[in-house]
DNA sequence: TAGGACTTCGTAAACGTTTCGGAGAAAAAT
DNA sequence: ATTTTTCTCCGAAACGTTTACGAAGTCCTA
């Protein structure tokens, strides 16, 4: 004799009667509803999930997508933690929990996403580093599973997302490099089809257009969202016939490799370069020099993300009445000294 | 009607039949099982988890804990990133799947690892970040579910473990460092009570003693597993009347802070003071000097760790018959330039 | 005192799956 | 021709939970 059971025959009252005891049904007396609370407490009674959720066709969870795999890291460092634990705090109001499912390099984010979908392991879910045109976002779509998106994405069809606000941040980037006297300002964006490398590139021609300058594709570099990629991007900016006075860079790890190769080259960053990285990381104020870039509270963003999925569940729609939502999550400019380097007029 | 049910209908033949058409059940005609795997595929059928399991007693997927919380985060994202890659590798032939279960910051860990073990999810579990006396390890254990600890631990009673070689790592780098004419070697420890600290701290005192070096108290710094740790360390390193020729970090991103406070004193990593760091991360290369640190196949570990666990479980014991599996991972030795300082005799 | 309203609780069905024990038929053995 | 074996399949039970429904009991009202 097991569980629920158990209980209710150490209780000598049937288990329907425990049953509504512990989910605080009213129609229950409250002093058999104290003893049934008690007798729970001391046996260590939990209900099983499986037999829960089979009965109820909920579980209580979150599912939150990213990809492993140590390379892939695209954000690096502490990104996705600092996230994650913004969401929980989110869910636990709800005591619902989160469970981060990742998707393995080996395998295709669809196919994979489409096995927990089916799996039923959770109620809702939560996508990042969402492409140009995801596959996963019409899946959850057809699949009727409340979504929401960490990164806008070209997919068609209304969903929810919310994504960092890459114009502004490339906008008060190149305003400042502008009011500085630079004019030739590279980017460094990432190689894949990530779809925040395609947001990130359209506000750089659209600030540099404001701005009256003119396009140059060979300042616009690719480069994988690391270390590595930020060295390969230093390295191609040196072997223009003329060079860019600063430089601007859609992830912050990119910083490293870049001001190793600049160092190699001689190049100071800081003094004859000026750089600007994107995310604040836990490594930018530690450069040297220290990386001029912008601050964002990934627990408030997570706790936002959980939220905005709340919403889009129907169990959740009085509590969380917002429905839709689409959100751009600011930024604040932390200023470093990567981007002294000030061009005389 | 849904789910098999409604399979068994269109097809005309039982649910039970249905059933073992799908699992591959000897007794079912192929014919039948062939009509019956074809109009799965065709209507999309995925078994509900929640009826199986509840049916079964188990589900087919792991769980591995991992703390969230930027802050809290010693190894940052790749780390884990890196290792789950390779657990999943190891789970997917078996069709397990991996979960990964963020205890929040703030919330106890033995208490979110009972809630998550009580909710019946996962059918074996892996931890990470040991402690010195670790209570998940005995609720674990009291549950009797299969585990495998990522870190060894000194909670008592067998229970398997896989866990970096730390004195290997801190053998190796003071024997390099020694051999250079060190004598004066600080080291940089992590300032709670994960129990990685204290194996790398015995392995230190060890590893001293064995080269005749008296141990200097005030040559150990403990420190926030970051940045700002690696700062504290060089700030406080600087400070003592006697400062060391040289120094070996727990955490590769101890590093960056580290060479920043350095920096600023004017003291030259690699030139002016001997820096061994521990694990080698992304950006180790790209640091100027390089960091002289230890390299291992993050994958490969998770690969092991995940084999271990499907040792230790009873459905997999036929397959993977080693029983309990401790293991001490190896690493090996990448030279940079941040120890070539050597002390003239 | 009869009847209604309210409170409290037990019974049983349902969720979707797997598996046990047989049943019927065909094939093989006697 | 009868028994035995083999091959397929069906029916039903079971996993643990929640909840709709109804039954008893109590209290109040007419």
């Amino acid at each position: 004799m097991k569980g629920i059971r158990r209980l209710a025959q150490q209780l000598d009252i049937s288990i329907g009667t425990v049953s509504r005891a512990l989910n605080g049904k009213p129609d229950v007396n409250e002093q058999t509803r104290a003893r049934v609370l008690e007798a729970a407490a001391a046996m260590g009674y939990v209900p099983n999930q499986a037999g829960r959720s089979l009965r109820e066709g909920s579980t209580k969870a979150i599912g939150f997508t990213i990809e492993s795999g140590a390379d892939t890291a695209g954000n690096g460092d502490n990104f996705f933690l600092g996230v994650i634990d913004g969401v929980q705090t989110a869910f636990s109001r709800h005591n619902l929990d989160l469970v981060v499912l990742p998707c393995s390099t080996e395998e295709d984010p669809s196919q994979y996403l489409r096995r927990m979908v089916a799996r039923g392991m959770v109620d809702g879910m939560i996508i990042s580093a969402t492409h140009r045109r995801d596959a996963r976002i019409e899946l959850l779509a057809n699949a009727r599973l409340p979504f929401v998106a960490l990164g806008r994405s070209g997919t068609p069809g209304p969903h929810p997302w919310i994504d960092l606000d890459f114009e502004g941040v490339v906008n008060l980037g190149i305003d400042r490099l502008v009011a500085k006297g630079h004019r030739r300002i590279a980017v460094g964006l990432p190689s894949n089809d990530i779809n925040l490398g395609f947001v990130f590139f359209d506000g750089y021609k659209a600030a540099l257009a404001r701005h009256g300058i003119p396009y140059d594709p060979t300042l616009v570099i690719r480069a994988g969202s690391s270390e590595q990629g930020g060295y390969q991007i230093a390295h191609e900016l040196l072997m223009l016939p003329e060079r860019p006075t600063a430089v601007i860079l859609i992830y912050e790890m990119m910083a490293i490799g870049l001001y190793r190769r600049l160092n190699e080259a001689g190049v100071r960053p800081g003094r004859d370069i000026a750089v600007i990285g994107f995310r604040e990381g836990p490594q930018s104020r530690f450069l040297s020099p220290p990386l001029t870039c912008f601050r964002l509270s990934l627990r408030d963003l997570g706790v936002a993300l959980g939220e905005s999925l709340l919403a889009s569940m129907p169990a959740y729609a009085d509590i969380y009445p917002q429905g839709l939502v689409r959100r751009i999550w600011p930024l604040q400019l932390v200023p470093g000294e990567s981007d002294d380097f000030t061009i005389p007029r």
